[in-house]
DNA sequence: GCCAACGTTGGC
DNA sequence: GCCAACGTTGGC
């Protein structure tokens, strides 16, 4: 079967794209929007590609490209008090909240910012640009996939 | 910092 | 099960 196509949120304050270069490989936990969640569970294989884009900073863009590494699995930080996002309503053996591993593939040469995103007619239906989307977690179409890593100046894939 | 959009919560 | 209140997201 083909592969999916993705895209992550995250604020560069919080996680980027230069931790995940170092990291190579990391749990994309803390989740706690049941659509994104149910996008990581059922939709997202190994080897799918990752859209990651830094949000809340100036400007918004795409900082380059993940591969999902790790199907999902229970997310650890609902079960630890001391996380933000510790969740007192999960059990162990009940886990409300799925995480997959994401794995650095490219960091982009050009990075593809919100208002280039949106200067494009083909992307005009990217789930990214519609008005009001606040989930952390969506699928990308292999077209838009393709065109954003054209504009990235991406050399892999 | 503002605020529109949206998801969640809880009273009824 | 409705819906008002509230909290969060995220662009601007």
């Amino acid at each position: 079967m083909a592969r999916n196509y993705w895209l992550v949120k995250t604020e560069p304050d919080c996680y980027n794209i230069d931790q995940l270069v170092r990291d190579k490989r990391t749990g994309w936990g803390g989740v706690r929007n049941y659509q994104a969640r149910n996008f990581m569970r059922d939709g997202m294989k190994v080897g799918d590609g990752v859209l990651f884009y830094h949000s809340s900073c100036e400007p918004p863009h795409v900082a380059g490209i993940a591969r999902v590494s790790k199907p999902a699995h229970p997310d650890p930080t609902q079960f630890d008090p001391k996380d933000d996002h510790y969740d007192p309503k999960s059990q162990k053996d009940d886990p409300q909240w799925m995480q997959v591993e994401l794995e650095f593939v490219e960091k982009f040469a050009d990075p593809v910012s919100l208002d280039e995103l949106r200067s494009e007619p083909a992307l005009a239906k990217m789930r990214l640009l519609q008005r009001g989307n606040r989930l952390s977690v969506m699928p990308v179409e292999a077209s838009e996939w393709e065109l954003v890593l054209k504009l990235g100046g991406a050399k892999k894939g």
